[in-house]
DNA sequence: TTGGTTTTCATAAGCGTTTTCATAAATATA
DNA sequence: TATATTTATGAAAACGCTTATGAAAACCAA
């Protein structure tokens, strides 16, 4: 029922081929003829079918995007990112939600790669054996972002958790701080979790702090459990003065477990937290906190996976973009 | 290079056709000749060309989602509830940023219906004369989510703007507040601007309150434009002693001006917000809000699409969801 | 057995493009 | 003018699958 490119060829008297040149842009056409097919193209309403296409060219310009969940903070901003480059580069994007669990990664993986994605983007947190064999075995680009493979085996970007961890947790140091705590992320999450985690200890080691157990509590990246692990923070017999949370999230609710119960941000608990979303803003005080460029990895994760899926050099497959820390009043200024 | 259904009927002695019947599930396959496909499949990794199979049947199992921001939190959790839905009925979802820009927009539905998607989800504000045009003229199905066309030609889903902003309203009101203020939305927003700020009227007029110009600012929906809106409310001869923000964000600035001012929420001025994101517990204090449920507006949504896609018979193209007003500690308790 | 059903399968015709390959037309070169 | 190049076009073969159509096989009742 659809026009298809056989009905504009005889509306145009010309050939399919020629009529194919002419939606693809190929210079071999006579300008009186071109003009003849766009106005058959026009007065038919035709409508290119991508899928035949698809089908004839073995290409899609479509990039599948596999993400622990859309509805994260975290991630739509990174997603926003991949998609505004993938616009650029006039790629469709097929989004999925993985919810990290792994025999639904893998599943997902197998589906877009059955739609012909030209290319793979994984968002998640660990890459396992599994991952990197379904991800390997296909000649599909792949590129991981906000997060990395043990050895390296695939291209990513991402940032260095140790080295962040280890900056905001020196930055409580320096003001003077000899009970720090972490609310950490899971241990199974590699970099959010272990890595942070790692960078943490190691800057308390190089200040000759000795490690406590006790100011060492496990969150699962949610507000709730910021505000739980705190409370549990305030009810030692020697509660921290500082935290740093592995994310923004929990950061937040650990200070606002600190303000219910009275106490003063900064004032009485520094706070500092990860990722710098936008919600850093939105809170009293303005919440300190690492910032792990999302729109940024994300648009760069997607500028590179262009690359290989057009054959192009890459100089660099593991990228780490820059971190910093963006001071706002959940700490005090430096001393001097 | 791949593997092909062909590869597959050669390996298992059978013909292309049985091989795409195994595959498809059809009944009609002996168990025997069944097992000896599937092993012929496992042997040879086959896997099922969707771009092929999507010319061949004409059907995608995909759906196009336009969506304004995917990074912003209401959007993405509206996006979130429809991938769910999709996941449950097995489609795939292409997910693209429109940015509210109607060119953008309509670009987008072009390249979607290219694509042959089964089905087209649209989220926006304004649905005007071209968006209709666009949207009716084709034969794949589409709904809207979180706004409605004036004449409700297509089916949509959505809550009832006017009454969840009167009712807002009206909860005020019935605290005894008289100067009660509004960050409405922008006016070219007909449901979630013009429609709120419509509902915001009638309250007051339905209470005898005369309408005040002075409280009435036009915000953006982010943060920053509720501080700075209700920067001016406070300075005011005569402030408010209530906002409505037509958004949580709004109405989280609007929170933080006045503290940021030493008056006290809800002691000094109470604040209700709209649409009930996660964001409303992770501010103190928590934020009355009306609840707009964005998860099941997406999954509602998209069920409602599979019906049009599989032409099953639905009997209210129009569906709006129930609001509720969940209060928090940022407006006082009712009066007895 | 016979004839009628029902199952099970193979053949082959699409689906709407892109892309050789060959040829015709136009242009340049000698 | 004749020949060599270049440029424009068309014919037709993929691309990998689904899906009539219909034939063979298997089953059943009489």
């Amino acid at each position: 029922m659809p026009v298809t490119i056989y009905d504009v060829a005889r509306e145009a008297g010309v050939s399919m081929a020629t009529v194919s040149r002419v939606v693809n842009g190929n210079p071999n056409v006579k300008p009186l003829t071109r003009k003849k097919v766009l106005a058959a193209i026009e007065r038919l309403g035709y409508r290119p079918n991508a899928v035949a296409r698809g089908l004839a060219s073995k290409k899609t310009t479509t990039v599948g995007v596999i993400i622990p969940d859309i509805s994260s903070l975290f991630f739509s901003e990174l997603a926003r990112g991949i998609e505004d480059i993938a616009t650029m580069y006039k790629y469709n994007i097929i989004l999925c939600n993985s919810d990290q669990r792994m025999e639904k990664e893998l599943q997902l993986i197998n589906t877009l790669l059955e739609k012909q994605v030209d290319g793979l983007l994984f968002l998640g947190a660990e890459i396992k054996e599994d991952h990197l064999q379904a991800l390997t075995s296909t000649s599909v680009p792949t590129v991981l972002a906000a997060t990395r493979d043990a050895d390296n085996v695939l291209p990513s970007v991402s940032i260095d958790h140790f080295q962040a961890a280890y900056d905001a947790t020196e930055a409580l140091v320096s003001r003077g701080h000899k009970r720090i705590a972490m609310i950490a992320g899971p241990a199974n999450d590699p970099l959010a979790g272990l890595m942070r985690y790692e960078g943490y200890k190691k800057a308390l080691k190089d200040a000759g702090i000795e490690l406590d157990e006790e100011l060492i509590a496990t969150g699962n990246y949610f507000y709730e459990s910021g505000l739980s692990t705190t409370k549990a923070f305030l009810a030692l017999k020697n509660p921290p003065t500082a935290i740093f949370a592995a994310n923004d999230e929990m950061a937040i609710g650990a200070i606002h477990a600190i303000q219910d119960s009275g106490l003063n941000v900064p004032g009485d608990i520094e706070v500092i937290g990860h990722d710098n979303i936008r919600l850093v803003e939105m809170v009293r005080p303005r919440l300190t906190s690492v910032v792990q460029p999302m729109y940024d990895i994300g648009a760069v994760a997607m500028r590179l996976l262009t690359k290989y899926m057009n054959n192009e050099n890459v100089e660099e497959h593991v990228v780490l973009l820059p971190h910093r820390i963006e001071y706002r009043e959940s700490t005090k200024p430096e001393q001097a």
